[in-house]
DNA sequence: GCATAGTTCAAACGGTCGTTTGAACTGGAG
DNA sequence: CTCCAGTTCAAACGACCGTTTGAACTATGC
């Protein structure tokens, strides 16, 4: 088996998912960056053209997979009988936590990268997120729609941002207990956890 | 009447929370402070002693009336009868976002200055809001689960970091369909929507 | 008037930021 | 070997950062 070598850009890109996970998109530099992951500063704008370049590849590389698994699903759940409003939390809470918490140390990582930035003070910053899951939101939104036919579109589109929401502060670890004491919690149960909670309140808790 | 003139520490004040809800703690620097503030950049040091320092002035401003009401709210329900769970989650609410909502542009600011530094990406920062809203933290807690006695310990807690998620949320406005354009939407309705989403997820949606 | 404590000021401190430059290195094609 | 596109490198760019300094101003008590 040949040797996987990492190239400066996939360092790059590591390093930064990393790092902007852990302190925000100002709160971390460059040079940070460039030394961790053993490249030259110059490298950023060789590779990207400029730090916010660089974030923006990060962002598009980190939500790929959970995009593509959300698709699936969302294909999968359309082609049989219509959804019931779990099924639809399901395909939007679960990829956002398994397919990225099971995968370790470094699924966590990524998990966590992709939830500050999400909410990162900077509104250009949170577009970056933004435009990302556009394509998709719409799709759930009108998923959401047909399974509470009772729901106002107000409603429904409240619910939906509450989930955004509570499923991107679960993925910064900004919720967790104590953010490194208190062990690394199932990421299976937190998922089943998060789903009940929100599938409770979708079913009782969105006015007409 | 005595023509309030405002002292230079006030205006920092009135300045940072506006600023540090604006761009994050990282993201604004002292001199956009001051000058907004017609200060001299000497003056956060003179008064404060750092950019830190003057942050923490302004959550415990920011934070106090918040407080202050929830502790009025939570006394008044423990003289009663045991409070429900819908009690509890309006003496939390209720007060981070009417009592600061209501005070028209002002009072926005100030919401958004506080739940953005509830979840800024670095701990510290994060600390200083939890150091002032930890007093409360453990008289909800054992509110709740005394409200909710088939719910366990774990789940208590992590409907309660839900709700202080998704409150948070919704007062950094990061959450508000389009960020300025959708107009000012009646806080009101915001806060009865809020409940209703958060009493469903409390009564059908926490693990036993 | 004069001293004094409190406050504001312009200016500078050393350091770090994102970005740019131009030369040096690399490995495969001709 | 020569050439050349692709990549890496040390060094520097101007700008901005939080903080500090010491003098100047202000108002009050004597």
């Amino acid at each position: 088996m040949e040797t996987p070598v990492e190239t400066t850009r996939e360092r790059l890109l590591n390093v930064a998912e990393q790092r902007f996970g852990e302190g925000g998109y100002e709160g971390t530099s460059l040079r940070a960056i460039t030394v961790a992951a053993a490249a030259n500063i110059a490298a950023v704008n060789y590779h990207f053209g400029s730090k916010e370049a660089l974030l923006r590849a990060a962002v598009a590389r980190a939500m790929a997979p959970v995009n593509t698994e959300r698709r699936r699903r969302l294909d999968q759940l359309e082609a049989g009988a219509p959804p019931t409003p779990e099924a639809l939390i399901r395909a939007f809470v679960e990829p956002g936590l398994e397919l990225v918490l099971r995968r370790g140390e470094r699924g966590a990582l990524i998990a966590r990268f992709i939830g500050r930035i999400a909410f990162d003070p900077s509104r250009r910053i949170r577009e970056l997120y933004a435009v990302e899951s556009e394509p998709i939101e719409s799709r759930y939104l009108a998923a959401l729609q047909q399974a509470l036919p009772q729901a106002s579109p107000d409603a429904v589109a409240f619910g939906y941002m509450n989930m955004l929401g509570l499923l991107a502060l679960h993925q910064s670890q900004a919720l967790s207990p104590t953010p490194g004491a208190a062990g690394p919690e199932d990421p299976g149960k937190l998922a089943e956890n998060l789903v009940t909670f929100l599938v409770a309140a979708f079913d009782h808790g969105l006015r007409s």
